[in-house]
This record gives C-alpha cells, structure tokens and sequence, in this order.
DNA sequence: CAGGATCCCACACGATACTG
DNA sequence: CAGTATCGTGTGGGATCCTG
C-alpha cells in the first residue's frame, strides 16, 4: 500500500511517482466508468503487452489505487476497478487530457 | 514545439509525455509564482543536478511550457518563467499536489 | 483466460570535472 | 553565474515463449 515511493520530498514529487509510468495514467482512465477484465485492459490499453500489463496493474493495486476481485471459475475471470483513493485522481487526469487534446489539435 | 513526443495514441499518454520525467511536475510548480533564475531553480528543485536541470529545461522550452530569458550582463543572468500554456498545468498539478498531500498524510 | 518466466537493451538519470 | 562535457549505470520497458 505504499513502498514503491522512494523518498518524497514534495507532495508534487510524490504524486507523479504515483501515476508516472508509461499506462498507469491510462490504466486508470480506462477504468474510470467501471470494471474491466484483464483481456479488456490489454485491448483497451493500445500497445501495452501482457507482462507491462500486469506489473502496472500490481502496482496500482498496491498503491491502493485499484481493487482485483478474482471469481473463482472455469474460465478465470479477473475484474479490476478502482478504489475510492483512484477515482479521487480522475478528475484531474480528466483535466490533464483536456490540456492535452488542445494542445494536439494546436500543432 | 513539439517533437519529444514520440507518438500519442491518446491525449492521456501525451499529457502525460508532456510533463513526465523525474523534475518537469516541480519545475513548473516552483515556477507557478514568477520567473526564477537558474541558481535558484537548482536550489528550489532540491536534490537535481546541474545537468538534470539544463537538460529538463531545454526540454520544458521546446515543448512550449517555459521560456527563457537571457540578460546580456556580467555576470551571466538567465531568467526562466512559464508560458501561458505552461500556466494552464498549474491548477492540475495544484490539485496532484493536494491529492499528495493527502495521501502522505494518510500512511 | 489471465497471467508467469526469461532474456535483453535503450535510455533516463547520476557523478564528477571543467568553462565562457 | 550558468551552464558543458564525459563517462557510467539502473531499471523501466520490450520480445518471446510458457502454464494453471
């Protein structure tokens, strides 16, 4: 629930260790309406490959950021979701990509 | 203007593009209030090196977010400062900030 | 279906020294 | 004061194959 953070000297510093990472904005963007599978993540998330998937998605989980819920089944079936802490970020990733699609149309 | 980034399937990914790295959140932040010279950037952003510092804000420049200004003085007088799109960063990083802050509080 | 296991590498970042 | 220059390294991420 915390020890990927190295040393947080500022609050800034810390929430970009958070979320930085190459899908972890993504991830949690994708997940922002509700509970995917992990084969709907790895489509969702274009270009990340299963490996890259699944350690994003441990350290999300262990970051506190989203829940894994396993149902016991033959096929297994996996549903990630985010926790309450999660959603308090999508507004702001909301925010970050509104910046960001002005700025793309802008060039 | 515009071509650290590689390719962004999505604006999340290139938000995040945008302003990751290690430094670029709290360059921009300790810069939300005004311009800083470059001797007081390496102080305010506390623990990046001469070259980090260089480095990043020549990145920051030519992706549009700061500007630098140089004074024809001896000694040397550079001054950097952030852009309007630059400025438009600061609420979101403010509430990552709080969120952060939040958080840290929390462990 | 949802992953684990390996092997590999580029590049982001660091340390240190030097300069117009 | 405001940077360059060099050299070195850790690890984030990629490719591929395997499995309960």
């Amino acid at each position: 629930m915390k020890k990927n953070i190295k040393r947080a000297y500022c609050a800034v510093d810390y929430a970009f260790q958070r979320i930085g990472g190459k899908y972890k904005g993504r991830i949690l963007w994708v997940l922002r309406e509700g509970c995917l599978r992990y084969g709907e993540l790895n489509r969702a998330v274009v270009g990340i490959t299963p490996k890259m998937l699944t350690q994003t998605l441990k350290e999300l989980e262990s970051d506190g950021l989203i829940v894994r819920k396993v149902y016991l089944e033959v096929p297994p079936k996996v549903e990630y979701s985010l926790t309450d802490t999660g959603m308090e970020l999508i507004p702001f990733i909301s925010q970050m990509r509104s910046w960001g699609e002005k700025q793309m149309s802008a060039n």
